[in-house]
DNA sequence: CAGCATCCGCTTTGATACTG
DNA sequence: CAGTATCAAAGCGGATGCTG
């Protein structure tokens, strides 16, 4: 991309990440946490392979990701946020929180993928009694499999893959499962819309669910 | 700019402020409040004038600014960001802070206008002591004036124009103010590189400044 | 002069095909 | 799987011209 070449944070910022799918591709790996390049690409709909080939090489030239060839098993080419890119979370949460009414409508036009909801449960999902004992939401969500686990502090960790023991289990479609836990819904209500829900009803009022 | 469709809060912000210019237009409105179509030109060094215009109308389209016709002695159109674009600040704070190690280093070849200083001012300069009486300081950096002033919840606002009366006056070039009062220098050091100060120099300890 | 609109050449992007 | 190559289309920057 050109540079703007301001001696302004902001411009200089935007030099770095301001390029079209730079910050969709640090939006992918803060999901991911580190993974292929064919996950990018399945992450990134509408991207070209030459784009994302480019956009990686430049990222990583910038010191925001860091490619790393994985040994056996999974023997092939691994990408990763470094530091630098990590920090770039603040921006990533109020990008999200300032485009959410964005998607709110129905938007049926738009492109989905089921792992994309992992941001905003992270953003808006909180522990309303941290005080209480740890707990840990199995969530089948799609085709994705993820957790939601407290951490004592009224934030989640939401991560792809299941978890080794959890005190209850979510199934249904992904934006179900994010409307059930992020827009104040009842379970009731949810599992009239096909949401199956295995566990402790009131485990769920920790999340704020009715 | 060709959106991304995606069904994703961080992608749909960015179809919105994503395209090139448009967060830099945003920066210049936070910085001057409300402006001309030429006092964006002069703040953003590069843009092309058909570039700005069109920029504007969408960012307009889109809610992010609002254009209004001055009456008498302006008489002029003047352009301003929305509550929705007022939303963006955190956004700004962040890429800001992202960015600014950035262009820490000498960086000569880059454009600077003075104004710049202002968005760094905001976010960097701390009260130290928010309990004591307000204070206010005018600052005259290079051919900006503009205004410090504690809010005694230990930010400062910065704003462009001269106080009606200030407890003391700092008067230099913008870099050097920037850096007396953001990167803990001294006063002693900063005036023997050309800074002028005119008052209580324990004032400037609420600052931070040495 | 403020606020655009138009035209031109260059750069970036996107779609597709192809390769180790 | 992880890219490279090619080419058309769109976006962008700069210059210039127009309108009050």
């Amino acid at each position: 991309m050109r540079t703007y070449g301001h001696q302004c944070a902001i411009a200089a910022a935007l030099d770095v990440i301001g390029a079209r799918w730079s910050l969709l591709i640090v939006r992918e790996l803060m999901i991911r946490g580190s993974c292929r390049y064919t996950d990018l690409q399945c992450g990134l709909p509408g991207i070209a392979t030459n784009m994302l080939t480019e956009r990686l090489k430049d990222l990583q030239q910038s010191g925001v990701i860091e490619r790393l060839v994985a040994p056996p098993p999974v023997a092939t080419a691994l990408f990763r946020l470094t530091p630098r890119g990590e920090a770039l979370k603040p921006v990533i949460a109020d990008l999200g929180r300032w485009g959410g009414p964005l998607v709110a409508g129905d938007n049926a036009d738009r492109v989905f993928r089921d792992h994309w909801v992992i941001l905003p449960l992270q953003l808006y999902v909180r522990d309303t009694h941290p005080e209480q004992p740890a707990i840990c939401v199995a969530v089948y969500a799609g085709t994705e499999r993820f957790t939601i686990a407290t951490q004592g502090d009224g934030t989640v960790a939401v991560t792809l893959g299941t978890p080794n023991k959890s005190d209850a289990l979510i199934q249904g479609p992904p934006l179900l499962v994010l409307a059930l836990l992020t827009a104040g819904g009842t379970l009731t209500r949810a599992q009239s819309k096909g949401l199956q829900y295995d566990g402790d009803p009131d485990l769920l009022k920790r999340f704020g669910v009715r």
